[in-house]
RNA sequence: GGGCCCGUAGCUCAGCCGGUCAGAGCGCUACUCUGAUAAAGUAGAGGUCGGAUGUUCGAGUCAUCCCGGGCCCA
């Protein structure tokens, strides 16, 4: 891009613009030429701060058009308050470790259990899911850049980091200082093929998947009621196996049934799942079932050697009366509310499976054999007990792995917990204190809150964070290591081999420590630790917590956060606020911002499986990303976004293509009038228009500058649509004459630095939106003329509003005039005469009585726009809103017989109009002696003769439809015209050439040329008329003008010049 | 069972503090205009603003309940 140094015209510009090429030329001259680093460093010496943490994106994959959406808010946000002065990081963040990294390695490598992990090797392992993360990092950076998305990208954090984890261990040391980290034996959420168990965090959205499994129904035979038998019901029949004792709720009603030989015992609401027909033997309360004792359905099995003896019925509020058989199997080695159940009871564990969801030692012929193919052979022993009662398909919601989608088992396991006894109220403090945006995050969050568990951190994975723990195997005790030189003053053997990696394993495992109570060498316990640590401590470790207290302390807390809010809620949000309420008793940020997701423009959810996903390279190529960037910025936040080609075109027709051709024109007339911005130096008397725009101008600066401050993208966007459009659509309009006419007026140039600044502003403001188009304008209508400029839009302030130009009877005025416009054009349509036809007289009527004061000030527009003679105020005449009102007879005559003639002559002497609008506000006439209802009258507008009338929300505009001779005369030359100006471009002169033209037609034609043949040859820049061919014509055209034949003939003249 | 959100024209959605807010865009049809032209304008949809009851002089706009949908938790 040339730099303009002495200018005398703004570069021309492209009607139809390419703007996909333009923001990658653009995008490439930013970084060239230092733009990118100006802008980060722009407000290095701010005494004012904005901070902005980063919510880390996992680098594990190209980023999504979905997250595309999301980087446009920060982005936006970020260039919002670096054009306000406010200094700022610009720190990125990468996600890299936990299980989701190393999941995606396995594939690619082949694995399929972490057997083939340990035989790889975990370093190797380790460093792949490393390289996996650089790699994608890159990939996500260059995307963002494509974006436009300016950052400190040679500064990006990454999670995976020393110093994220080494700040995590200091958090988990004083958890443990604290007493809130314990060892916890659950029965937990398992996933058989990732080999560990899963947080309630993990489960709970993307957990569940609609499976069909086996309910089984089985009997469980009454030791103490011979013949009877208690029918139960599970859909994970695997658990059988452990079964410990059944549950009824203590206050349903239970049933004695018949059936064939014996009698069962379930819920009364639930007879229907019986088969067949039953008998009622019996009925009794929950309660009196308690204590009943049974035989178990496989305590022949050496693993139920503790509980054989023990089956008994329990009392359990839980009992759902929805399903089943309202008598619930428990299992506390294969549930989470079993095994609280069996915690409350003292009822023994049974714990069935292994890490990868077999069947232990002790199960018979089931040891060995995975949870999910022992189906078939449960039922056959179970029928070979005579116990089986049915098997039937049940459709339902099971969680699965959220990352491989295998179906989760419940093994008994210890896992480490942060106990949130003590941080659930400073986190809900925390919550209440922050702004949250859209504001019913906040119920959302204190809902999470409220019900959340003890946070598990552990993960029996490998590639993550090392859990600083270290268990004595002698003595028990628990030692957490805080830093890495604690760790080094501790470390009893192994250092040597662990220095000079990062702190991962297999290498911190070499490290062991004597126990601080008995001495004794301690290893690391084999954990990893909840990704939802690395994110959670951010604020902390990359605004340099450890190591430079007095620089953290100015960035903390972040003044604004961003995050979709699916997931986060539970996720980063609460990692955020856990640890802020650990560390500092602290809110994270004062502000969060979440958006929702992200579907394709039908609304359908996108799945790269369903085809409708759309790859960001794809729509930055095809869309461009300017597009893509207004289209999520004018989004509700709070609601989904249906993204795709679609509504990008609809963007780009709407807002990108109208803003261009202002700018288009813009410039082409300045150029060819010579207008430069120096001109704006000196005194510049505007118009009404010129006035009008200028406060609307401001008024959007002020509107757009405290819905950013109050984080309303979506507001500012459509104030800024708004503005555009009676930009283009009246203020432009309006003022095309301005700019073509001949002479070089005060006037002109009014028009022409009004439209400047509002082109040089509206850039400005839309700079943080849509940054190339924004550059693009700015850069060509400021730079080099010697003005004030910083040679980048993304250089510049925020614009100040001038409150003094804004003139809200103004406002108004306009809005009067741009609504009687349209009435009188709806009122022109209606008669079918075009607008090139002048007409004498506008008549108008008027709502309030005010507005009869604006007229005056309106009324040239309405005379050009509506190519009228004269605007006449009719308000209160009546002349236009004559009503006619009539009886209703068919509905008066058989109420009141022959009362109705005299209402007829009471009506015809009534005031029509105070009828009229009775009637029409739905309100009873009262007549000398009656009281009509509405539907009694009838009433018609009446519009006068020669006239065409429009109406609207009380308003009125008419039209005199009679055309005089002169007026038909001046449409005919207007007529003409306009055949000139086609032919002229068909001919391919310029705009500013100046021609010599002959028209040639019947005397109707050539009189009334000659009657107007000033403003004939002013509109057609014609230097010379004559009814005569031109004998050089470049051009000839032959047309039909109102039924007369009109041939035209033009050739371009030379001019001296002026 | 609890929490949150949503239910406005065929579709997608605006409607902030209760008083011309019953709207926009798209789609469709017709017409108009055109040296901003891969534009623009006008007209046509008559939608009980999910339903009911309140508060109010006045309610898509507030309250309560109900119905329907979505998300989260139990």
């Amino acid at each position: 891009m040339k730099e303009h140094s002495d200018k005398r015209s703004f570069d021309p510009v492209e009607p139809r613009v390419d703007f996909v090429a333009m923001e990658e030329r653009l995008l490439s001259w930013w970084y060239k030429s230092g733009i990118v680093e100006q802008y980060l460093r722009r407000n290095e010496s701010s005494e004012k701060r904005f901070s902005f943490i980063d919510g880390p994106i996992t680098a594990n994959n190209p980023m999504g058009v979905h997250h595309a959406w999301g980087r446009t808010y920060k982005d936006l946000f970020l260039r919002f308050r670096n054009m306000q002065g406010y200094r700022q990081r610009f720190q990125n963040g990468f996600d890299g470790q936990g299980l989701w990294v190393e999941v995606e390695v396995e594939k690619e490598k082949g694995f399929n259990s972490k057997r083939d992990i340990e035989d790889y090797g975990v370093g190797r392992f380790v460093e792949d899911c490393k390289a996996r993360v650089r790699h994608f990092a890159a990939v996500q950076t260059e995307q963002s850049k494509r974006l436009g998305y300016f950052m400190d990208w040679e500064n990006s954090y990454h999670t995976m980091s020393d110093e994220n984890n080494y700040t995590i261990w200091r958090f988990l040391k004083l958890c443990h200082e604290r007493g809130w980290l314990y060892e916890g034996t659950d029965s937990m959420p398992w996933c058989p093929r990732c080999g560990t168990g899963l947080s309630q965090h993990e489960i709970v959205t993307e957990g569940y998947r609609e499976i069909t499994h086996d309910g089984v129904y089985l009997k469980l035979p009454l030791l103490d009621r011979p013949g009877e038998a208690l029918l139960i019901w599970t859909t994970t029949p695997w658990t059988l196996a452990a079964n410990v004792a059944a549950a009824v709720h203590p206050d349903h009603e239970y049933v004695k049934v018949r059936d064939a030989n014996e009698a069962l015992w379930l819920g009364s609401g639930r007879i229907d799942a019986l088969e067949g027909g039953h008998e009622v033997l019996e009925r009794a309360r929950g309660s009196t079932l308690a204590g009943w004792r049974y035989r178990g359905p496989f305590d022949e099995l050496p693993a139920q050697s503790d509980a054989r003896d023990r089956h008994r019925v329990l009392l359990w509020n839980e009992v759902s009366e929805e399903e089943g058989t309202g008598i619930v199997h428990i299992a506390p080695g294969g549930g989470s509310e079993d095994f609280a159940l069996g915690k409350e009871h003292g009822l023994p564990v049974i714990a069935p499976l292994d890490e990868s969801g077999r069947y232990l030692e002790g199960f018979g012929r089931f040891s060995g054999l995975s949870a999910s193919e022992v189906n078939s052979d449960i039922y056959e022993s179970l029928r070979s007990k005579g116990v089986l009662y049915k098997v039937e398909e049940y459709r339902h919601r099971y969680p699965v792995c959220w990352r491989c989608n295998t179906e989760l088992v419940f093994r008994v396991v210890d896992e480490w917990f942060i106990s949130m006894d003590q941080l659930r109220e400073p986190m809900m403090e925390a919550t209440n204190r922050i702004r949250w945006e859209p504001p019913f995050g906040r119920e959302r969050e204190l809902d999470w809150l409220r019900n959340m568990h003890d946070w598990m951190i552990s993960k029996k994975r490998y590639w993550g964070l090392a859990l600083p723990i270290y268990k004595c195997s002698n003595c028990r005790k628990v030692d957490v290591i805080g830093s890495e030189t604690e760790l080094e003053e501790r470390a009893v053997e192994g250092w040597d081999e662990f220095q000079g990696h990062s702190p991962h394993r297999p290498w911190l495992d070499a490290v062991k420590i004597a126990c601080s109570e008995c001495g004794a060498s301690v290893s690391r316990i084999p954990d990893v630790g909840n990704p939802w640590l690395d994110a959670g401590i951010v604020t902390f470790s990359t605004l340099g917590y450890r190591n430079d207290p007095a620089y953290w302390s100015q960035w903390y807390p972040a003044d604004w956060i961003s995050e979709s809010f699916p997931g986060q809620f539970r996720n980063w949000f609460y990692s955020l606020l856990a640890m802020s309420a650990a560390l500092k008793n602290q809110e994270p940020t004062r502000a969060i911002f979440s958006y929702a997701l992200m579907r394709d423009q039908d609304g359908e959810e996108m799945h790269k499986s369903k085809g409708n996903a759309i790859w960001f390279e794809d729509a930055a190529e095809k869309m461009g990303v300017d597009v893509m960037r207004w289209l999520y910025s004018r989004q509700n936040p709070s609601s989904n976004l249906n993204f795709g080609y679609g509504p990008g075109d609809e963007v780009r027709r709407r807002f990108l293509i109208p803003l261009w051709n202002v700018y288009s024109f813009f410039v082409t007339y300045a150029n060819l009038d010579g207008w430069t911005p120096l001109q704006e130096e000196g005194k510049v008397n505007r118009s009404e228009l010129d006035r009008w725009i200028l406060s609307e101008l401001n008024r959007l600066n002020l509107r757009m500058t405290d819905y950013l401050e109050n984080w309303r993208p979506d507001y500012a966007a459509h104030a800024a649509e708004e503005f555009l459009d009676g930009l283009s659509n009246w203020y432009v309009r309006r003022s095309r004459r301005r700019f073509w006419k001949g002479e070089d007026d005060d006037d002109k140039r009014a028009a022409y630095s009004t439209l400047y600044t509002c082109l040089t502003t509206f850039s400005r403001l839309i700079a943080p939106f849509t940054p190339f188009v924004a550059e693009e304008m700015h850069r060509n209508l400021t730079a080099g003329w010697g003005v004030e400029s910083r040679g980048s839009v993304h250089l510049e302030d925020w614009p100040t509003p001038n409150q003094s130009l804004i003139d809200e009877q103004l406002s108004q005025r306009t809005r009067l005039a741009m609504r009687l416009a349209s009435l009188g054009r709806s009122a022109r349509a209606s008669a079918r005469i075009r607008v090139r036809q002048p007409l004498s007289e506008l008549s108008v009527e008027l709502r309030e009585e005010r507005e009869k004061e604006y007229l005056p000030s309106i009324e040239t527009q309405l005379l050009e726009e509506l190519n009228v003679k004269r605007v006449v105020d009719a308000t209160g005449t009546g002349r236009l809103s004559a009503w006619s009102v009539r009886p209703n007879l068919p509905v008066l005559g058989p109420k009141y017989g022959r009362q109705a003639t005299e209402i007829r002559a009471l009506l015809e002497e009534a005031d029509a109009s105070r009828i009229a609008s009775l009637v029409e506000s739905g309100e009873p006439v009262s007549l000398p002696g009656f009281v009509l209802d509405p539907g009694e009258v009838l009433v018609e507008r009446t519009v006068p003769d020669g006239y065409a009338v429009a109406a609207d929300a009380g308003y009125a505009a008419a039209v005199n439809t009679v055309l005089t001779d002169p007026l038909r005369a001046e449409g005919l030359a207007r007529e003409v015209v306009r055949l000139v100006q086609n032919l002229r471009k068909s001919t391919g002169l310029e705009i500013s050439d100046r021609i010599a033209l002959g028209v040639k037609g019947p005397q109707a034609v050539e009189s009334a040329i000659s009657d107007f043949a000033e403003y004939v040859k002013q509109e057609t820049l014609a230097v010379e008329l004559s009814c005569d061919a031109v004998t050089d014509a470049q051009g000839s055209q032959t047309r039909d003008v109102d039924g007369h034949k009109v041939s035209i003939t033009l050739a371009r003249r030379a001019v001296s010049q002026e």
